[in-house]
DNA sequence: ATCCGCGATTGATCCAAATCAATAAGTGGC
DNA sequence: GCCACTTATTGATTTGGATCAATCGCGGAT
């Protein structure tokens, strides 16, 4: 945690869920907020610290993730530049965090006092709504993610994968991958050997033809398939 | 779906959320509540339909579900009396069911129109913190079983499920399980079989012995060992 | 440029859970 | 009570992904 600066009240507007706030909420919340910058790889907290702030990614990349017994770890997100990083976007004052977070790379995060957070929860409307909504997209997310885990067939689950990026990416059919094959693997809950396969099957059978970053979808309407598991395979 | 009742105002603040509300909170939500009785297998309601109400279990028991292309059911969470059933802690007027929602035994829900709870999260600084909370809750809960769904071994997952069972019984060692067998390989994403093998298993180890419906765990500490997932197999 | 180390790929093997199949045990309806 | 139907158990077999092992390739450090 280098370079800690001011923050100015836009700054705190420019988030989605505060964007409602007005004049005298935003400075109030800016008064205690600060920005803070970490290298790739840095731990911006760990599961069960107690939640003082929430935390915003004004640049950058992190991964929400845990470790098993064995200490390798399951990624459950990736969030990206202008989206709300903390899980729980928290009230009480002994709330905690429920998974550990660093950085995917070089990045900027934006920290708000979880008390203050508290009082403009209660203060403004907008903001409220705002909250609730995004821990309700937060939900359905995870209730995908179960979804995705549910369904045995790795293929499936990598055509997915592949399909959700190249969603992302404006349905342009060549796309840099958002992460490396390493993390792709922990969030799909697979080897990366499994990973590695299963990208090669995608190539032989002229759905995907992959360089090491970048994909260039051949077959959308097939990838489409077996993304969506309609027993499609061979 | 018979049998639909008028409902009291102390009937609604007899669940969490609603515990802080005031009388004439209490009786505006009431004047557009109302019960209904359902039997066991009874859809509630189906994932997409749009969330005209929040659902409460008053008594009974329902599981939330999604079924895959193949047509077999993954059960995501289950719902006992005294907790709120539906997804959504819908606000906005067009959010709509994550979930199908169905009820395992016969059962009695209270229904609150949307907008109504709208209004009282707005109006009323308990029931937002509650409704905040439950969600926070649900997110935890689902972390927590993507983690499940994450550690591979089966007799892992089954012994987590037994434990968490124990636990619910206030840690008696004979207790009954509150789902059957076909539901809980459900939620656990298990073949049923595999589920039977891992049972048989424990009793062969001598850490549980198993009849069917009812368990007497007989060594809880390799049971916790094994939920704990902590390196413990033979 | 060279070395080091990690990420990615590929091959060979193993193993746990899915699947297929048959039976047994409940459960509810009439 | 008996039949039909669902749930549960058990066995045999298959299979997909994990694991083990080796190599390659690339980026960063020196």
């Amino acid at each position: 945690m280098l370079d800690s600066r001011h923050v100015p009240p836009a700054q705190i507007r420019s988030f989605k869920v505060f964007e409602g706030l007005t004049d005298r909420q935003a400075r109030q919340l800016a008064r205690r907020a600060r920005t803070e910058c970490v290298d790739a790889g840095d731990l911006l907290y760990r599961q069960r610290d107690v939640a003082h702030h929430a935390y915003f990614c004004i640049s950058g990349q992190f991964r929400l993730f845990r470790e098993n017994s064995a200490g390798c770890e399951k990624i459950f997100r990736i969030v990206d530049a202008g989206n709300c990083i903390s899980d729980p976007v928290s009230l009480s004052d002994d709330r905690r965090f429920s998974l550990n977070c660093a950085a995917l790379r070089a990045s900027e995060v934006l920290l708000i006092d979880a008390a203050e957070l508290a009082r403009v929860f209660h203060q403004n409307e907008a903001v409220r709504t705002g909250m609730l909504n995004e821990l309700s997209r937060r939900v359905d997310h995870l209730i995908d993610h179960i979804e995705m885990l549910s369904m045995d067939k790795a293929k499936y689950r990598v055509a997915a994968f592949i399909f959700s990026e190249y969603l992302r990416n404006e349905r342009r059919i060549k796309f840099r991958l958002s992460l490396n094959k390493k993390h792709i693997a922990s969030y799909l809950s697979l080897q990366p050997e499994t990973l590695s396969r299963c990208i090669r099957w995608f190539g032989e059978q002229g759905v995907t033809d992959s360089t090491a970053h970048e994909v260039h979808v051949l077959d959308v309407e097939r990838l489409e398939t077996l993304a969506l598991n309609a027993q499609a395979l061979p």
